[in-house]
RNA sequence: GGCCCCGUUGUGUAGCGGCCUAGCACGCUGCCCUCUCAAGGCAGUAGCGCGGGUUCGAAUCCCGUCGGGGCUACCA
């Protein structure tokens, strides 16, 4: 590990404290997901703080449901967390939902110190204000009509019925600051409308409490998506007004976007955006965790294949793309091939054998004789698969029993047509002839070698091909031989004679 | 509209003034291997948005332009 190459400069050196602040209204997203791990792994790389925060202030929003959610999202990708829900710590408690006595208490300070004060204004008529600075061509915002009334107008206001919002005075200033991904960024307070901080209800707003919460929980680091650059200033904003010294403020880094294909936003008609998805659909953490790491990081040179742990110690803020980058669903099922290739055959069986169980294929509780099965095709079928979903399919014609076998109804009509029931009488003869007690893969390739290829003259493609369809059900399957040896002999003697049957007479 | 951000093959990226007749991976195409499918091996395909500068020299620096995106809420 080197050093925190990432602190930034002329800065004095404090403990590295990021924050994973999710707003859950839904189940996390692969943006999201991205963020977080980047976030973890800033954390790690430089021996510092991950911290969990829920940003469940707009609770018509966000629910228990995808609360724990997204804990368990985190959980499955591996992405631990020092302080955050569940594990407590000092700067407790995280979900904001469950702080609100804090924002009250800077609200009031805010007003206290005229940083703030109480607007009338209703949503008819900003509306109003809004549509007409548009049509002027004026920077839309709130043009600070409440800003300074006087304690009567204030009054009378209240006396109509009117309820009041806190909203934040916004400073005259430029607001600069350096951000570790874009460099220098700066926004005009003219385009920094002054902005609401609490709701009429009294309910606090992202705007505060993001800024109390980073400050209280002693943040060094805002990594967050490129969607909140713009709000960057209210933050440094409310900072200010919290007393905080500008070489006390948070640094920031904000990740680029991760788009759909072409140039939509991800979504669920291109790409799946929810992580959940990709767990059900038999894609494996770590792969998860790699694609996106090179979805706008790199470590340089031509390295792509790494962990966690090796993300991890080599991850800094410097090395992340500028632009957005498109999500790949080719790409992340190219490396999660990889990864499941690389998985050790133990690791494979117990990975894959819920997503066989979910289809039927084996029971809650498989008997010793089907994991043995099981066991023995999955090195076959592990450097078959890109995902976890395929392996039933695979090794279906194992587990199902004979009554319930069936074939594919596309290979049975290509393969077993009577141009080829010659074939399969010679096939069905030749493991015969293979008897129980010699039943091995290498006998029964050396039965039908000398029967099919030798005696009938035939190319091997063409010889097996039958064979495979009238034994597996499928054109596509294990390597023939091992799939017999693990079928039995009974179970291939009857399924080789009635694919004859179906292949002397096709419209049966 | 205004403000802000971004711009290397189809996609993700390497590149941070000469090592670039632009590398790698995915994809796609072809070939090899082969009992199918994968895996593996080999080869091919396609890119610095555009225009000006600066420089002996620019994908790399500057300006402009075009294009894309974000924000512009009592969402985050």
């Amino acid at each position: 590990m080197t050093s925190p190459a990432s602190a930034p400069p002329n800065r004095p050196t404090r403990p590295v404290r990021v924050r994973f602040a999710p707003s859950p209204t839904g189940d996390l997203h692969v943006g999201n997901i991205r963020t977080a791990l980047y976030d973890w792994a800033f954390a790690r790389h430089t021996g510092g703080t991950f911290i969990f925060r829920i940003e469940d202030t707009d609770r018509s929003r966000v629910t228990d449901e995808y609360i724990n959610s997204a804990l368990e999202t985190l959980r499955w990708l591996g992405l631990d967390w020092d302080e955050g829900p569940e594990v407590g710590g000092p700067h407790g408690p995280y979900l904001q939902s469950q702080r609100l006595p804090l924002y009250e208490q800077w609200a009031q300070r805010f007003l206290d110190q005229a940083d703030a004060y109480r607007c009338y204004c209703t949503s008819g008529e900003l509306e109003a204000l809004r549509e007409q600075q548009r049509q002027a061509g004026q920077p839309p915002g709130y043009n600070g009509h409440c800003r300074d009334l006087t304690a009567q107008q204030q009054a009378d206001y209240q006396q109509q019925g009117r309820s009041s919002v806190i909203r934040f005075r916004v400073p005259d200033t430029t607001f600069t600051f350096h951000d570790e991904i874009r460099g220098e960024v700066s926004f005009d307070s003219t385009f920094v409308p002054d902005f609401v901080l609490v709701r009429a209800d009294g309910s606090p707003l992202y705007t505060l409490a993001v800024a109390v919460d980073d400050v209280l929980m002693q943040v060094s680091h805002v990594v967050r998506g490129e969607d909140l650059l713009s709000s960057t200033p209210r933050q440094l904003a409310v900072y200010a007004a919290m007393g905080v010294q500008p070489q006390d403020y948070p640094v920031f880094a904000h990740l680029p976007f991760v788009m759909g294909e072409g140039n939509a936003k991800l979504s669920k008609r291109n790409g799946e955006v929810s992580i959940a998805w990709y767990r059900r659909e038999g894609f494996l953490p770590e792969a998860v965790c790699n694609y996106l790491a090179l979805l706008g990081w790199s470590p340089g040179g031509d390295r792509e294949d790494f962990t966690l742990v090796d993300m991890a110690a080599q991850f800094t803020l410097d090395r992340v793309n500028k632009n957005a980058a498109r999500f790949d669903m080719k790409k992340l099922e190219s490396i999660n091939g990889d990864k499941i290739r690389a998985l050790s055959v133990e690791d494979f069986v117990a990975r894959s054998l819920p997503f066989v169980q979910a289809a039927g294929l084996l029971s809650a509780q498989p008997t010793d004789t089907e994991m043995a099965t099981f066991t023995a095709i999955a090195p076959l079928v592990q450097q078959r698969v890109g995902r976890l979903t395929e392996v039933a399919a695979m090794v279906g014609f194992l587990f199902v029993d004979e009554a319930h076998f069936s074939l594919d109804e596309e290979s049975a009509a290509r393969l077993l047509t009577p141009e080829t029931a010659s074939t399969m009488h010679t096939a069905l003869t030749a493991v015969q002839g293979v008897s129980q007690a010699n039943w091995t893969l290498t006998a029964l390739e050396a039965a039908l070698r000398t029967a099919l290829i030798e005696g009938l003259g035939l190319k091997p493609k063409h010889a097996f091909g039958p064979v495979r369809v009238a034994l597996t059900g499928n054109r596509i399957s294990p390597p023939l031989f091992e799939s017999m040896e693990l079928l039995g002999r009974e179970r291939c003697l009857r399924r080789l004679e009635a694919a004859l049957a179906r292949a002397q007479h096709p419209q049966l």
